[in-house]
DNA sequence: GTCTATAAGAGGATAGAC
DNA sequence: GTCTATCCTCTTATAGAC
């Protein structure tokens, strides 16, 4: 409850760096391609140093992973002070932020294949808190919007959930941007329609 | 033109089993964590032997992958024999039957990051040539259905062609699957109706 | 807590006998 | 072309001085 030491300040400062160049490389190569010698590289510290605040590089990983859920959750809360958007438009909202995140570079996407980093991921509590109060969240909306016949109604909610997470590292993204046919703001807007609305031409009948 | 020897047969037969092996292990991790230790054991030759075949892991990966695609063109040759059906109904079909290699563990999907495995694939004509042909032929049908009303004609034909393709590694399918509450076929259904008819409700009007 | 130096091991690739 | 044995680099992680 005191406030915190001048010493614990710093430490605060370093990690955050860490976490920052973490995510910057997670989103860059991914987790496989990201090297511990990379990380102290481009944070300008000696590794062994790196491993005094962090035990491996799984919890590496997952400290770039809570902080971003956190931010996350921050827009999460922030959309959620305008009462009057319809649910819809929340999620299309928040689907908008993380695109334009992976397109800035700064959303690190995790194989979800390799085990040794999912079991590490599990046994954070932090990790698992932000992920199921994420989860919580967005479930609201989307059963809003299911009820109000925003959203198809026959269509399962954690389908509805997975499809709009799986948007943040969607290859589609890097692949039109690798083109230069579009301006990012295009891309976000394009795969965002594509998502909701369908590849099917919306006709005049249901 | 003679007809192949023996030992051609042979080493054939070698060649093919080393594919299938680095198909399966390219679905099951992916590029990064498949070693060519790895399929040496599961070829059940020495990993000297496999150098003998194949130059790199690289290649290994450009082989397996230019199978893939000669199966997906043999798959799509299969389905514009059917001369009646609609173009929007052959990209569903062909949607399908990627996702149901994937759920088979039989769709390897390579990181797009990786530069030394992209450039490899680029230099390989026997894979460029496929892929080339495989856009060709989907793009055919594209415009079709755009023609026919029955795809958005408002979305550029390479971005309905980038989505359709992203569905073959679409991570919700693996999700959907790890829950236990669904089909293989009923996760087919259910991210080919989100892929064509989007999140978003189809209601009565425009 | 930061550093230099190094252990320990995985993994891609090759040498050389057969 | 197949094998065993080995090389060599990269990478994670730690030891130990300051």
């Amino acid at each position: 409850m005191s406030r915190p030491s001048f010493r614990e300040q710093v430490l605060r400062v370093r990690e955050d760096a860490i976490v920052s160049a973490v995510n910057r490389l997670l989103a860059e190569k991914g987790f496989d391609l990201m090297t511990v010698d990379g990380v102290a590289a481009e944070v300008g510290i000696a590794k062994a140093s790196l491993y005094k605040h962090f035990a491996s590089k799984e919890e590496l990983a997952g400290a770039a992973m809570v902080r971003v859920l956190d931010k996350t959750l921050a827009e999460v809360e922030r959309l959620r002070s305008d009462k009057a958007a319809a649910p819809v438009e929340q999620l299309k909202a928040v689907t908008r932020w993380a695109m334009r995140e992976q397109l800035a570079g700064q959303m690190p996407s995790l194989p979800s294949e390799n085990s040794t980093l999912r079991a590490a991921l599990l046994a954070s509590k932090t990790y698992v808190d932000r992920v199921m109060e994420l989860g919580d969240r967005l479930g609201e909306w989307i059963t809003m919007a299911q009820a109000a016949g925003q959203i198809d109604g026959s269509l399962p909610p954690e389908l509805v959930l997975y499809t709009l997470y799986a948007r943040a590292c969607d290859p589609v993204i890097g692949v039109l941007k690798s083109t230069a046919n579009y301006s990012d703001e295009e891309i976000v807007e394009l795969v965002l329609k594509t998502c909701f609305d369908g590849l099917a031409a919306r006709g005049e009948r249901a």
